[in-house]
RNA sequence: GGUGGGCUGGCUGAGUGGUCGAAAGCGGCGGUCUUGAAAACCGUUGAGGGGAAACCCUCCGUAGGUUCGAAUCCUACGCCCACCGCCA
């Protein structure tokens, strides 16, 4: 959620940076609910004023020896004449505040101005390119010919367990999945300092709420039926950086660089709205496993933790020497909660084109306000909201994808990256 | 599923109709003392919103209700804990 104060101070400025991300802020319906919403408020305050001070002054009468019937009757004026408008009064401002409340949730964060200029994927700026593209001497196939002619990648008995979208892995093509996601999470544990959460694969509203996926996108998540209003989670991000909801971090609690947090989860999609899009294999599931990172830093630190973040993706594309690219959102492609965000896109020889495995985003403070996400600054001794920044570190499906792809061998068989041989019990390559 | 207890500030916890935004303790911050630190002592310290300011409003799980007035009484709901039942 935007900083109110700030939308009231430039709403021109404001509605500028929102046209970078396509979104068009009524600036005019704004002011006049802002305005409605000042008035209706004073006037409610003003009444609730003074029909407090009024029954303060019965207390203090009856204190001191009068019965309350004649203390009521010391202020009945007053309180005749408040009685008929006050209930009105009250309404009026908590309704109008709700109006604004509405509009202000559907409004996304303001873009970085790092971000570029432009509506589609084509528009965003490629930051730079690692590894070279393997020469193959046959031609390449996709994922989903390697694996089910191996015998262990079989979407049709999904199709019968479930429906589209889903998969039934097996042998060592199941023990690869499992493994790379063992890696990933070892890596950034060990190595880069992330603390390991497991957490609920279940959330509430509120979480949602929280990190931005709800109200507008709520056609994107499973809603489990029952009256407690639970959805699967979309990603471990809103899990894990709900954890700071409602909370006061102390600056200690920060360390020197934030907190980090690693999780592995399932995540599920309804994938409305891109019916037609990676109907084929693994790309576009509704279950799929995520190995996320979240930060919660200080503000200042934000700019740079999105870079180190980035850089912890990173690290896994190199240990598998997968080779990618690594691009920055334009500003119609940016998530509705996002400031700014780095897109990495692994090599696909199957596909012959560089498709997205991770999405590293700073969210600066709009998720933080959304979720009253804070810590006290020792500087003013107050409250003050922390900065978030996640990113995937990596999506496991398509990094299998990547590592099929690219690992592939005339016979059919694929090799087993070094970097995943010790998890695989030194085994070199899979059939 | 049943019964009982509970939900109060950063944390623990007192408060059953009237200067209660709320005792006390812990923690935090400032100071005294000390070569320095600790201890001790003194002071200070909730959050959100409005206002140029004075100052005002809201918040004691959530939503309603009673009342001139609700942390306190009533109703519903949510969550937590304990025990019983059931299940793994």
């Amino acid at each position: 959620m935007l900083d109110i104060k700030a939308v009231r101070q430039d709403p021109e400025a404001v509605a500028n940076a929102l046209a970078r991300k396509g979104f068009n802020f009524p600036i005019a319906d704004f002011e006049a609910l802002d305005a409605r919403r000042k008035s209706a408020d004073v006037r409610a305050q003003s009444l609730l004023a003074e029909r407090k001070a009024a029954s303060k002054k019965i207390g203090e009468l009856v204190g001191q020896g009068m019965s309350i019937d004649e203390a009521k009757a010391e202020v009945t004026t007053i309180l005749e004449r408040i009685a008929a408008d006050i209930d009105a009064a009250t309404l009026e401002a908590k309704a109008v505040q709700v109006e604004l409340d509405t509009l202000l949730h559907a409004v996304p964060n303001v873009p970085d101005d790092k971000v570029p200029q432009g509506n589609t994927e084509d528009d965003n700026i490629e930051v730079l390119k690692w590894g070279t593209p393997k020469q193959f001497d046959f031609s390449p196939k996709d994922h989903v010919d390697i694996g089910e002619a191996m015998g262990q990648l079989d979407g049709d008995s999904a199709g019968k367990i479930t429906g589209s979208r889903f998969t039934v892995m097996s042998g060592a093509l199941a023990r690869l999945h499992r493994v790379l996601a063992q890696f990933m999470l070892y890596e950034h544990t060990v190595n880069h300092g992330y603390t390991e959460l497991y957490v609920p694969f279940i959330v509430n509203s509120e979480s949602l709420f929280g990190t931005g996926q709800l109200p507008k996108f709520a056609e994107d998540s499973f809603k489990l039926e029952g009256d407690q209003g639970y959805y699967l989670i979309p990603t471990a991000e809103v899990p894990v950086t709900n954890i700071a909801r409602d909370r006061i971090f102390d600056d200690s609690e920060l360390g020197d660089e934030g907190i980090k947090f690693v999780a592995h989860t399932p995540c599920f999609r309804s994938e409305a709205g891109s019916y037609g899009r990676d109907t084929r294999g693994l790309i576009r599931q509704h279950q799929f496993e995520k190995v996320e990172l979240v930060q919660l830093v200080r503000p200042e630190q934000s700019e740079w933790a999105l870079e180190q973040l980035t850089g912890h993706a990173e690290h896994i594309l190199k240990k598998l020497d997968l080779p990618y690219r690594k691009v920055i959102l334009c500003g119609g492609d940016l998530g509705f909660s996002a400031a700014l965000t780095y897109d990495l896109e692994v090599w696909l020889p199957g596909q012959q084109a560089y498709r997205e495995i991770s999405s590293c985003s700073n969210f600066k403070d709009y998720q933080a306000r959304r979720m009253q996400a804070r810590w006290r600054n020792p500087a003013t001794g107050k409250p003050e909201l922390l900065n978030t920044i996640n990113g995937s570190g990596l999506a496991v499906g398509r990094t299998l994808v990547a590592v099929l792809e690219n690992y592939q061998q005339s016979d059919g068989s694929v090799i087993v990256p070094d970097a995943l041989r010790p998890y695989m019990g030194g085994l070199e390559s899979i059939r």
